[in-house]
DNA sequence: CCTCAGATGGACT
DNA sequence: GTCCATCTGAGGC
């Protein structure tokens, strides 16, 4: 299977963001593949975004990641029990990067709900299944992502972005944008709208 | 369908 | 000590 490369993500951020809808989050696992849809990502631009980690240049432990080179994996975990995934992006030194915030699962579905609840796929209730992947916490879950992720890359043979997979087609994508979900405290920032997604 | 409390730990001041 | 780029289960409608 053929993985964006670098170049896709050296770009500018909300480019990326807006072309990562539709395309395929795939990881291999124990030799087996799990696959989605991204419906949902959010931009975070440090040198313009107070809600950006790395807002105004700041660099920490944890925040060094995202100074990387596009195509950088930054996993952080949040409110102590999840992890977010973000693909970082643009030239080494920028510090900008995209939230995944959620997936539509295609393939794995098996693998990745023992990964996530603990049981076989056909045990899950309606609600599960509907709950599988929409959020940044629950699809870093259902593809086994953790802080070991953190400064791995998104062009290797464990994880990458695919532009298309198989014979797998969606209706025409009608993207849309809204502000960024969670992030209130970050006075003007909170009003960008950097979120992209499409319906269900 | 909805709202709401509680869980939980690391980064940062 | 405070703040989180969140999720779940319980309860109400």
């Amino acid at each position: 299977m053929k993985y964006l490369d670098r170049k896709f993500y050296e770009r500018d951020t909300l480019e990326v963001a807006k072309d990562l809808i539709g395309k395929y989050l795939v990881r291999q696992y124990n030799g087996k593949y799990i696959i989605g849809q991204i419906t949902e990502a959010e931009a975070y631009i440090g040198a313009i975004d107070k809600a950006c980690h790395a807002y105004n240049g700041k660099k920490t432990e944890r925040t060094k990641v995202l100074y990387e080179e596009g195509g950088t994996c930054y996993v952080y975990l949040i409110y102590g029990m999840y992890y977010c995934m973000n693909i970082v992006t643009e030239k080494e030194g920028a510090a900008a990067a995209i939230l995944l915030r959620s997936v539509k699962l295609i393939e794995g579905k098996e693998l990745a709900a023992k990964l996530r609840y603990g049981k076989e796929l056909k045990e899950l209730t309606k609600y599960q299944l509907k709950n599988f992947s929409n959020g940044p916490g629950k699809l870093c879950k259902a593809f086994n992502i953790s802080k070991i992720n953190n400064m791995g890359s998104f062009c290797s043979e464990e994880l990458f972005i695919a532009d298309e997979w198989e014979e797998h087609k969606l209706a025409k994508l009608k993207i849309k944008t809204s502000p960024r979900i969670g992030i209130d405290y970050a006075e003007e920032a909170k009003d960008f709208n950097w979120r992209f997604y499409v319906e269900d």
